[in-house]
DNA sequence: GCCAACGTTGGC
DNA sequence: GCCAACGTTGGC
């Protein structure tokens, strides 16, 4: 079982979307090294829901992989804005996977927590310069903030 | 293969 | 709106 941290614009698609839709695919990465950590997700793993671009950013929830790495249908589609016309048919650049929602925290943890919390100072979010939409997480610092986010400060 | 120009991310 | 920190692109 592998934890992640999955971000989203919450404007574009919050945890209280995913909540309504239940299941929902995590189209529109565009990234190399994200791709690849999509593709490393396995059924059943779990992910913080992080909203990026918000007001405060922070973690609001989690969600659960239901369906593991497949192609991505809006790299090919003309009127999207994740299309990639150089992506191959036959081998496709971009993957997605499907999430269900799990839940929202009772208590937002905003990144400003994040950031003064001992236990996630190591953490690939609060590194200078990271602007990945997908990365792994320890058991230790999912668990860190899934608590922040069920007990609160 | 180098690297300058450009585009994007995302916090502030 | 600003800008630091990247990643990507394309000419050479």
């Amino acid at each position: 079982m592998n934890y992640w941290l999955m971000k989203s614009e919450p404007h574009v698609f919050s945890i209280d979307d995913l909540r309504k839709l239940g299941v929902d695919g995590w189209d529109g990465v565009r990234n190399y090294q994200a791709r690849n950590y999509l593709r490393q997700m396995a059924t059943g793993d779990c992910s913080i829901f992080y909203h990026s671009n918000a007001r405060p950013p922070g973690a609001s929830g989690l969600c659960r992989v239901v369906r593991e790495a497949y192609p991505d249908a809006t790299q090919w589609d003309k009127h999207s804005p994740y299309v990639d016309p150089k992506s191959p048919r036959d081998k496709p650049r971009w993957f997605q996977v499907d999430v269900a929602f799990v839940e929202i925290f009772p208590h937002f943890v905003p990144l400003d927590a994040i950031k003064k919390a001992q236990a996630l100072q190591d953490m690939p979010l609060v590194k200078r310069g990271n602007r990945l939409s997908v990365m792994p997480l320890s058991p230790k610092h999912f668990r860190v903030i899934r608590d922040m986010g069920r007990k609160g400060p």
